[in-house]
DNA sequence: TGGATTTTTGACCGATGGTCATTTTATGAT
DNA sequence: ATCATAAAATGACCATCGGTCAAAAATCCA
């Protein structure tokens, strides 16, 4: 039998190797997409053989939903981070539109990446316990909006019909989704005339919550004030972006 | 030189084989996916060797876009029909928003083969002819919504601030394809109790409709009634799902 | 130190997108 | 009808890649 220490240590080399291959992958798809780098280059820049990565990995899609549950529980994180914001139930669910906005902004990537997660060969070749660490990291995305939403319902910043607290979640997440994809559209970029995606993501945000009559609507309360103090007290780092000059 | 009777009938078979293949790769696309596939398979399924195949596409991408275009074509069709329904300016939007319904309900196949589009592989291996094609009908869409809704502006039906008819337009389109992508989300869907996706796109649309400001607001007109009337005189076929008992 | 056990490796396999020399078919003049 | 020419269809073939597994290397423990 094997002393425990040891395979502590064996335990913590896998973890960090896996983390390794994570980075890397990470790196490939953002570069290259899914199609354009195979499993053989992977390994080289990792300096293990193919081999070695299907011990942690079952499949090429296997190891893509691993990134993204990566990035999706970086974005659990920002919203959580968000939801500690004092204020109004409102202004909570603005630092969490914001949130969104910076996670965009320092994950580029992650749509493109998660854009390729609805084609549907992905789930049928993903291991359940992948799936399943997918389906909690967006769980912890859901779940820190609908609180909010359901403090803002007891409250009464928000009134009761005809939209169930699930439902006013979903409108909010969906502006949100909707919105990204749409502006990573170029064609429409031009089109439309939108050189900054991210403020119409917020802009559409208003809309939804303003629509759902969540209390103080944007023209009853100074949001801009609000937004600069969300950026202080939460993400100083993204002054430059979230506050235009 | 060739008789032009003759290179007619040729151009028109030509169309014809193209269809054919059009409606196969559409059909095994709808069953299983893009990887799940092959184009051997696709030209035994249509009597002709690959090598025909790739006489009319340059790749089993450039064919997924041609599919994908002729959907969307079937969607603006749709849409420009219901902006045809005579009422309010929102009436019309509204109408395009059943058409959005009517349009998922006929090729739930659809959004699948769009979000399989985002992944970037596709469009270095398309050719330029289909990308083209593609933002042709993208464009038809938008534009139709973009209509009504400078109508709207100029009627007084929506105010004008702080937004432009574009983002407008790129709002109602971004509430509509999020909320189709997240209604997609099995997980979400029994999460949030969300049992019937189509009718929280509407909703969804509702809300940006009202925060848009877009006169009459939903609690100030009878919407059930533009409904039944929308239905009747544009979609007559629809009406069992779009109009709950 | 050495034998047993675990881990790593990369040659190999089957499948697939895409190509192109060859074969087949269509055309039109005689 | 026949034949020469042009056009189109074909499927054998190639390169690539995801995934496997027997052999090799490394590690462990007595």
């Amino acid at each position: 039998m094997a002393p425990a220490v040891t395979s502590l240590r064996k335990e913590r080399d896998l973890k960090a190797r896996e983390e390794l291959i994570l980075d890397h992958a990470r790196r490939l798809l953002a570069e290259k997409g899914f199609q354009a780098w195979n499993m053989e280059q992977l390994a080289v820049a990792v300096e293990y053989s193919k081999g070695t990565l299907y011990q942690h990995f079952s499949s090429k899609e296997d190891l893509v939903l691993a990134v993204a549950s990566r990035i999706l529980n970086l974005r659990a994180d920002l919203f959580e981070q968000a939801a500690s914001f004092k204020g109004s139930t409102r202004e909570q669910g603005r630092a969490i539109g914001l949130a969104s906005c910076v996670f965009a902004h320092r994950h580029p990537d992650f749509f493109h990446i998660e854009m390729m997660l609805k084609s549907a060969s992905f789930w049928e070749k993903a291991s359940p316990e992948r799936k399943e660490a997918h389906a909690r990291a967006g769980a912890r995305c859901w779940r820190t909006l609908y609180n909010i939403i359901v403090s803002a319902i007891a409250l009464g910043d928000m009134p009761r019909l005809p939209w169930s607290a699930e439902h006013a979640t979903m409108a909010l997440i969906s502006i949100t989704i909707g919105s990204h994809v749409v502006g990573m559209e170029h064609n429409l970029r031009v089109f439309a005339g939108i050189d900054n995606p991210l403020l119409s993501v917020r802009l559409n945000q208003d809309l939804v919550c303003d629509g759902l009559g969540w209390k103080p609507l944007l023209h009853e309360h100074n949001y801009a004030a609000t937004d600069q103090r969300i950026v202080s007290e939460i993400f100083p780092d993204a002054a430059a972006f979230l506050i235009p000059a």
